[in-house]
Parts: structure tokens; sequence; C-alpha cells
RNA sequence: GCCCGGAUGGCGAAAUUGGUAGACGCAAGGGACUUAAAAUCCCUCGGUGGCGACACCGUGCCGGUUCGAGCCCGGCUCCGGGCACCA
């Protein structure tokens, strides 16, 4: 073999073997084992990011990981490729959205190719071919016909002087981010899907899968089931007023949701949205209220810039009636309430309710206790309120109940009255899926002249995106192309397009068929699926993985899969962060600097001190480590450091640096390093080959230092059979086979066992790192004799015999803190271990004079003498 | 604001079920080889004290449970992810 490592040659001959031999296709065979590992689908942005990497060779080791352990795998590749940056690179570059995505796509596939990843590249598709998005449309029709679709007004962002709607990453601080113009809030009819039919389900299949605790806590929280009661008070109108039924008599109760029935006796005032029928006839005769609405409707519809504004009201005039009592509290017209959320009306309970009794300190409401604290009398509210559950008080007949019972009585007599009623309530709202954009899926609808909304049929389908348009900052080219809307005969076509969201909630499933021209899926997505392992960002743990939840519950009531859930285990990979600088500039913005281009100065304890730009020897301010971003421009491109170090180290890099779930810093001397371990292990491999034949391993004539090699050998397979294959941290698989690379190194034993046991040291560490320098592996594999691909090897088997150990190392604690190491018989019984323990010489400094109060003796590990 | 996480040497991290804190790597310092450099190899490397054996301190902060806490419990601080039209 080569002596030197030459990781360009290596990797392109890997690469052209495993093409020419179409290793990674994948083959539906129902007496094998499968195994479907994927990670999130890229959005062709135009280059890899090293986010991209970091995912991909996660789900590329767990892949070729799983194949060495002999299952069927399909792993493959697409495009998420609807979506606004393509909107915004047309506006700027002039270039319809389509080609510049394509053109993305193409020089991204050489990027992946060029990083080894086993993929299935004959499933290969992007969501803007009209092959694709066509079944959507259809599913759409579906889910019509069974409905599970409607139409509704809903607010969306406006952009008073580009006439358009804004998504809400284009509203920066209150304002459109291209004209600047104050955003309003706009109602708008658009399209929704009924995913709160499938809250339930959707919240109870949680249990049955193996995602990471954290990720189905925010799940649940975000379906966010609660148990309430709905009740409604009388409205007497405010003097003046006419608002009145149609009837001419009362107006309409004011209904609200409320999950702390207990506190209703501490009512002290209502508060509507700004768009409730309440508030609307209200400011009809009230000019101040009526500005005051309006004001409510500047700024965003995010919901984390409507909870951070100062919470603001002002009196309707209207009066509600306590359902029980017959107190009479104001009704206000608050900022912080929005028609989206529930009824549009809340009750406020300021006692003992945060967000009431700021609004209340500071319009002057009064404030009234109705549940003890703890020491069982009227809590301390002038500091704030008191949200614990407690027993009632001041509540009339309901007094001395705790929560449970106080619920009950109170929903019981609402209900009586016929005032309200227990309800179960979800946060969860449903999905809105239409967007005024022109880069996404045409809806598959059409209106008539009187009014008629009707879905399109299979004949009319597909409805294909024009992809010659000129796109501009004034919304969606459809809207103005008449040859794609205008049907005839008072006929037209819905302009909308779907939300990207809807492409990525179903790819996974597409996969296993994407060459089906005549239907959605087929049968080999029941070989498939379900997904076994799926690699993405955390920050994608609600909104994509549950609408992909629930497009496969959605999928399998049409017949179309047979399981419940989509993806069996999840990984949530962490960001890729690296160091920020920059340069303070004349105008008071900030000038950033990619790291590649600041050499960074240090201390003699290698602390870093100073930054200078390489370009011109002047400093630059270190700006603190931050996620790898274009505004930041301290993103590190994945192709110059596989040019420089090859794959193969970008990989084990990615892979050494951090556990998946972590975010993981960027280091350009960490890269060397993985460069150096591979470099090393290339010489090992080579030294070894020239140091002549090994013999048979005949294991009884084994010398000491040779049985150690074999435990570390077999001791290393076991550690990262487990780190790899169960922990999935793939950082402690590589720090152990470094371990045993290092044994291997010091090992100098040129004898026919010697080099036998050398042998197997060698292949493990080869195999071990198979799935994460396929290349390196590939070749050294070859060198090591072997005729079958290192791919199709077979994972390591561990030697129990091999881990066999004479005498163990006992740790010895007097009162908690370490004082001794012993060396005892392996199958020491506890006697002798205390013993032994007593006898060393600092425990013995230690317990002298002192009366023993307990031994803890934890076998194999360590001795714990208590003394007093 | 609400929901979910995280914090360990100069740095990235390890410690898997409450049992040896710092494996592995990076940086740094010292040495070998070399005319020299690169590469490679060897040694040191949490802090303080001590010639040393050792001792004391140390896992963001404050408190608790335990024979024993980086890990469990209560209360904070700071940083990050998400918040429904970014993907």
């Amino acid at each position: 073999m080569d002596a030197q490592y030459k990781p360009q040659e290596i990797e392109r001959d890997a690469q052209q073997f495993w093409d020419r031999n179409q290793c990674f296709k994948a083959v539906e065979d129902a007496n094998r084992e499968k195994f479907y590992c994927l990670s999130m689908f890229p959005y062709p942005s135009g280059k890899l990011h090293m986010g991209h990497v970091r995912n991909y060779t996660i789900g590329d080791v767990v892949s070729r990981y799983q194949r060495m352990q002999g299952r069927n795998v399909m792993q493959p590749m697409g495009w998420d490729a609807f979506g606004m940056p393509a909107e915004n690179a047309a506006i700027q570059n002039r270039v319809p959205p389509a080609e510049w995505t394509y053109a993305n796509i193409d020089y991204m596939r050489t990027q992946l190719k060029a990083l080894g990843f086993a993929y299935d590249w004959s499933r290969e598709f992007a969501t803007c071919d009209v092959s694709y998005y066509r079944w959507e449309q259809w599913f759409f029709t579906k889910l019509v016909e069974k409905g599970l679709v409607y139409k509704k007004m809903s607010t969306v962002n406006w952009d008073p002087v580009d006439q358009t709607v804004l998504a809400n990453e284009q509203v920066i601080e209150g304002r459109g981010w291209r004209s600047g113009a104050l955003v309003e809030r706009k109602e708008i009819p658009l399209w929704f899907l009924k995913i709160t039919d499938y809250a339930d389900e959707l919240l109870a299949d949680l249990d049955t899968i193996e995602w990471p605790e954290q990720v189905k806590t925010m799940q649940r929280n975000w379906i966010g089931k609660s148990r309430g009661v709905e009740l409604s008070f009388d409205i007497k109108p405010a003097e003046g007023s006419d608002i009145k039924a149609a009837d001419g008599e009362a107006c309409e109760p004011l209904s609200v949701y409320t999950t702390r029935p207990d506190t209703l006796m501490g009512v002290t005032y209502m508060a509507v949205a700004a768009g409730h029928p309440l508030a609307k006839q209200a400011a009809e005769g009230n000019p101040a209220l009526a500005a005051f609405c309006e004001e409510c409707a500047r700024g965003g519809t995010s919901e984390a810039e409507l909870a951070t504004r100062e919470k603001q009201g002002m009196p309707t005039g209207h009066v509600a009636v306590h359902p029980l009592t017959g107190r009479e509290v104001p009704v206000f017209v608050a900022n912080f309430v929005l028609m989206e959320f529930g009824t549009g009306a809340v009750m406020a309970v300021p006692a003992h309710d945060q967000r009431d009794w700021e609004f209340a300190t500071k319009y002057g409401l009064p404030i009234e206790p109705v549940i003890a604290d703890e020491s069982g009398q009227a809590p301390d509210l002038s500091q704030g309120a008191h949200d614990d559950y407690g027993t009632l008080i001041h509540s009339g007949e309901f007094d001395g109940l705790d929560f449970e019972a106080a619920f009950e009585a109170i929903a019981t007599r609402l209900a009586e009255l016929g005032r309200g009623e227990v309800r179960t309530h979800y946060r969860l709202r449903d999905w809105g899926v239409a967007r005024q954009r022109y880069w996404g899926a045409p809806i598959p609808v059409k209106y008539g002249p009187e009014g008629q909304t009707v879905p399109l049929t299979d004949a009319e389908l597909p409805v294909a995106l024009p992809m010659e348009v000129t796109v501009d900052a004034t919304g969606s080219p459809l809207k103005r192309m008449p040859e794609f809307s205008d049907l005839g005969d008072g006929w037209v076509r819905e302009t909308d397009t779907f939300d990207t969201f809807m492409e990525s909630s179903w790819y996974f499933a597409r996969f296993c068929c994407a060459d089906n021209p005549d239907a959605m899926l087929d049968e080999r997505a029941d070989y498939w699926l379900p997904v076994d392992l799926y690699i993405g960002g955390i920050e994608h743990a609600i909104l994509h993985l549950l609408y992909a939840r629930f497009f496969t519950k959605l999928m399998r009531d049409l017949g179309l899969v047979k399981v419940d859930e989509p993806f069996q285990r999840l990984l949530t990979q962490g960001m890729v962060i690296a160091e920020t600088f920059y340069r303070d500039t004349a105008n008071g913005g900030k000038e950033w600097f990619n790291p590649a281009d600041v050499e960074v100065r240090r201390d003699e304890k290698g602390r870093p001190i100073s930054a200078v730009l390489i370009k011109d020897g002047q400093p630059v301010e270190m700006g603190g480590i931050e996620k790898m971003s274009k505004s930041k421009n301290n993103g590190v491109d994945p192709q110059s450091m596989i040019d420089r170090f090859g794959a193969d180290t970008v990989r084990l890099f990615m892979m050494f640096a951090a556990p998946p779930e972590q975010s993981l810093e960027w280091s350009d001397s960490g890269v060397e390093g993985a460069s150096r371990f591979l470099k090393r292990l290339w010489r090992l491999a080579s030294e070894h080959l020239a140091a002549g034949t090994p013999g048979t391993l005949e294991l009884a004539a084994l010398t000491e230092p040779q049985r150690e090699l074999r435990r570390k050998t077999h001791e290393t397979i076991r550690k990262a059979s487990d780190d790899i294959g169960r922990r999935t941290t793939f950082n402690t698989a590589i720090a152990a086979v470094m371990e045993l690379t290092n044994a291997l190194g010091r090992f100098e034993d040129a004898s026919p066992q010697g080099l036998a046991v050398a042998r197997e040291a060698l292949e493990a560490c080869v195999l071990l790192l198979a799935p994460i320098t396929p290349h390196a592996c590939h070749a050294l594999w070859a060198a090591l004799g072997h005729e079958e691909p290192a791919i199709d090897a077979a994972w390591p088997a561990v030697d129990e015999s091999a881990l066999a150990r004479d005498t163990i190392e006992l740790v010895v604690q007097v009162n908690g803190k370490l004082r001794a190491r012993i060396e005892v018989a392996a199958d020491a019984d506890k006697a002798t271990v205390e013993a032994e323990a007593f006898a060393a010489e600092n425990v013995q400094r230690h317990t002298e004079g002192k009366t023993v109060r307990k031994v803890i003796v934890v076998p194999g590990k360590l001795v714990n003498i208590v003394v007093g």
C-alpha cells in the first residue's frame, strides 16, 4: 500500500467504486429487515453549509452502521425546493425562481456526492417538480371531499406600501423589511386544514414513538389540551349605545373559556380583543375607542411580538353581569386578547393571574382574592398575583372547597343555570395552508361566477406552476396572469399557493416510490415505512414534525399508508457555531469578517487576547460565538475544507467535536487534529503490513501485553458498538478508537502472535471507523487483504473471553473522599475487599482513632468507609 | 411574555443507572530528530500549598436530600431553540 495518506485519490476511487457497483441502490426485499434512515432534506439555497454536512454525516454514519449490521438500508435524498428565498433571489437578480432553484440543486448535488454519502440517488426528487406536487394537489382535493378543509377569515401582515402580504420574518420591529412601512393586520379568507380534529391522536401517539422527551414535551404543550369551563356573561350595553341582538332583545352574552372556574368569584373585569364584535360596536360611537382599536391592529401578527407588547386597554362602557352573583364588572378592549385564540374574550381574575394583575394595577381595577395561600389566609397581592391552587375564600357557598371540588361545583352550578359547560380545549389551532406567493404549489381550487368554490377534478389536475415569470416586491405574479387564473365563463382559478410545510409533510413517504407516475404512493411505502431514524435540526421540533405526523394520519385514513406515525426514532442535531469578528463602521453599523480571513492572537496560556485581519494587519473585535450565518459572515465553507483535507477529515471532525444533539463549535485546528489522526492510522497500517505476516491467533499462548491489547480491542468494539448503535454518541466512539490506536502505536511486537493481535486491533479500528470515514476505511480494508468491500463487511463482534481480568482496581473513600486505590482479585468477596481497603496506608491514617460507623462496598467500583 | 433546553480546565468535551471529575482531542510549555524549518516522536498540563508523600479547593450562583451529588430536589442568573407566513 501507499505509505502516504492521499485523501483526494482515495476518495475519488472509493466513490467511483460505490457508483459503478450501485452499492446504495435500495431494493425492497420482504425477507430482509429494512432500515429507513432519513435526514431532513435541504432547502436548495445555493451551497451546502456546515449544518447540512453535520446532519447528513450523522445520517450516513447510522446508515452505513446499519448496513454492516445486515439490514436492508434505504437512505434517500431530495430537495425542499419551494420557498421565499427563491423569490427574493428572483427580485434581486431577475432570474426566474425555477431556474435559480434547479441550478442550486445541481451544484449542491455535486457537493453531497463529494462527501461520499451512501444515498440511493435513483429516488431523488425536488418538491417543485410537477411530478411531486401534483399528488399534493390531488391529496388536497381528497381532503376537501372528506370535509377536512375549510376556508375562513384570518389575520395576515399587510405592507400598505408594497401592497403585499408579509411573512413574520419580513416584519422587522413592526415594519415591512423592504418598504419600512408600518405593518398592518389585515383579514383575508384563507384555506385551513382541520389538524384540530386529530389533536387527541397527535397527543396520545407521542407515547408510541422513540423521540427525545424534550421534543415530545414541546409537542404536548403546543397541542395544549386543557379541561375548563366555557361560560357566558350577560352584557348591559353602555348608555346611549344601540347594540342589540337582531330581534331587539338584549345583546348577545359574552362567551369566555377558563381553566380556573374555581376563581370565578374573583372576576373584577372582562377583556375582549379589538376585533371582537362588542369592541367594534362600542367603537362606533366612541372615536377614542375606535382609535385605540386601530392602534391594536398595528404591527405584526407573531405571538412573540404580541406577548411582549406593553399591555394596554380601554373601557368599552359596556358592563358584564356575573352569571352567579349578578355583580356588574366593566368590559375592556385589551391589546393582549386576540380573536384567533378561543372566543376572543377573557374573564379577568387579577388576584390569581399575573397578566390580569398587571393590567388591573395599571388601570386601577379591583383585585379581590378568592383563593387562600398555604397558611389558609388571603394571599399577599401587593407584589403580584397568587396563581397556585388552594382553598376557596370569599366565594360564598363555595368557600372551603379545594380546586377539584370547586371546579366541579361551580361547573355544575353554571350548567344548571344554562350559563356554562365543561369543555376540553386545545391550544393547537387549525393549519392555515394558503400563501399569497408565487413559488409554491398552486392550490387546486376554482371559483365560479355565482361565488361557487369547487376543488378541481382529477382530470383538471395537475395545476402546473408557470415557470417563466418576472417576480417583484409587490406580490405573486400569478395574480397578474389571466392566462393562469382565467378559466373562461366567469370561472377563475385560485392563485394562492400551499404553505411549503405541505411538501415537507409527506416527502418521506414519496421516497419509497418516487418513480410512480400513476399514484401518490404504492405498496413499497408499506415495506419501508415508518422511517426508522429521522435526523434534523431541533428548530423543527414543533411545526414540521407535527405537520408530518398529522399528514401521516391523513394518508392512513385515506388508505395510502398503514402506519400511524412517520418517524419511529428521532435525533435532533444541534447547530454549528463559530467565532465572529467585526469592526464598527462609520455609519454606526458593523462590518463582519469571515474567520478564515482573521488571525487570532493568544497569550502564553493559549487564551485568545486579540484578533487581526490578515489582509491589512489591523485589529478586529471578537464578537463571540454564534450560529454560522450569512449576516455574521462566520460561515465556514465545507467545500474549501473538503478540498484541503478531504471529506473523511471533515466528517471525522464533525462527528468527534461534540455529541450530535449539542451545538458544535467550528475549530480549524480541530480539523487539523482529525486529519492528523487519519494520517496516523494510515501509517500504523502501512507499518504493520511492512512488519511481516501475522501468525494464526493462539489464545492460550498469548503474553500479558498481547492479552492486554486484545482486551483493549474488544473493549473498544463493545463501547463503539453501543455508542454508535444505541446511544448515537459518535464522539465517544471515535475517542475509544483513538485510545485503541494509541495502544496499538505503543505495542511493539513483531512476533507472529504479536502481529496477529495487532492485525485484529487494526481491523477493528478500520471497521469501527468505516461508517464515519468510509473512503479511508474502504482503502485500508482492501490493503489489509480483504476481497469484499468494507461496506459489506460485518460489524465486528465482541469476544467476551478477551474481556476477562484477573484483578481489578477499586477506589477507597473515607467519608466520601478518595484516599486510596487497591488492586484486588476480580472475584474477591466482600470481606476480602474490606480488609484490603482498611489495610491501605493512607486509609489507616484517616481512620486511626476514629469509630467506623458504616462500610459501603459497591462491587467492582469502590469502598466507602464512614467514620465519626 | 409563554413553552423547551443548556452551563464542567486556556478551548471542544468525557464521566451511560447517585459511586475515581476532566477519558479523547485542540491549544500551550518543555525536550528529541534536523544545518534549519515542516512533519513526526516523547514529556508536562484544573487551582493553591508542599522537596515529596500528600493536603485543601474546584462541575454557572444560593440552599437542600444522601455514606456519597456534575448527575436528584427547591430557588435564581446567564446563554440558546421555538412561538403557527423563515426553512
